[in-house]
DNA sequence: ATGGTCGATATTCGA
């Protein structure tokens, strides 16, 4: 199995770019986040033809949503108000196997790391603190969690770890709240399985920067887990930086992993 | 030290 998981910043307007994505790497299924639609508009008949038959969605107008598409079938659909809002950042399914993955979209927090200044920030979080506490009261048994975490906790996960010190996506509140949720269950960072720590490794680069790709100033938001009794069954993960150069681009690229069957 | 760009939407907000 193929699992992708992608940051699309607005699924209407990169289903060109979501067919190319398919024509190049064929998942077997694709979690998105930044739908940014709600679900009337959201493009089902798009994503039929490309052999996605299984979908679930959770949007709203503008901002967020989270939209999985399989080409296996998929039950169990869940969607999970998160910090008493409701506002389309978590859903779930169960996969053939019983595996049951999990799809967030984290908020990114503003721009001022700091809470007393900045309540995107106290609900960023959270939101983690939220997520850290409700893994262990799940069933226990297989589950993979993707999407756009908005946090990169490793020094080689952004382009200069003592810089970003305090910029939003890599302060010390944030990475240890974040270690916090992945010790919870036992997570496996499984991009860091393929990717030496001390290697960089980014899937998010500003629309800001002139020339992103020269610069690289990149950040890895976005994140593939597995619990432990999936850790055997992984066989590649690649975060192919090749998709930021397609037009036009979505700021994030997807991550990619391999199961065996 | 500053400002730089997107997308959805409405002339601003969130990233």
């Amino acid at each position: 199995m193929r699992l992708a998981t992608w940051n699309i910043n607005s699924v209407r307007l990169r289903v060109p770019l979501l067919q190319q994505m398919v024509a190049e790497f064929a998942p077997d299924v694709i979690c998105l986040q930044e739908t940014k639609t709600a679900d009337e508009f959201f493009p089902h008949d798009d994503m039929a033809a490309m052999g996605y038959d299984h979908r679930v969605i959770w949007g709203q107008k503008s901002y967020n949503g989270v939209a999985i598409l399989s080409r296996l079938p998929l039950t169990d659909f869940q969607k999970y108000d998160r910090c008493g809002k409701a506002d389309c950042r978590h859903i779930s399914v169960r996969l053939p196997d019983g595996t049951v993955l999990h799809n967030l979209y984290i908020p990114a927090g503003g721009y001022e790391a700091d809470v007393k200044i900045n309540p995107k920030f106290q609900h960023k979080l959270d939101f983690v603190d939220e997520m850290t506490a409700w893994w262990p009261l799940q069933p226990k048994g297989k589950k993979i969690l993707v999407g756009d975490l908005n946090i990169a906790p490793l020094e080689h996960d952004v382009w200069d770890s003592k810089k970003m010190q305090r910029v939003v996506s890599h302060t010390p509140e944030e990475i240890s709240r974040f270690s916090a949720m992945q010790k919870s269950v036992g997570w496996i960072d499984v991009a860091r399985e393929f990717t030496p720590h001390d290697e960089k490794l980014y899937s998010w680069w500003s629309y800001r920067a002139a020339d992103w790709d020269a610069a690289d100033r990149g950040r890895r938001l976005d994140h593939i887990w597995v619990t432990p009794e999936l850790k055997d069954r992984l066989r590649a993960c690649i975060t192919p930086r090749t998709m930021r150069h397609w037009k036009p681009p979505s700021d994030h690229v997807p991550v990619i992993v391999d199961f065996k069957d």
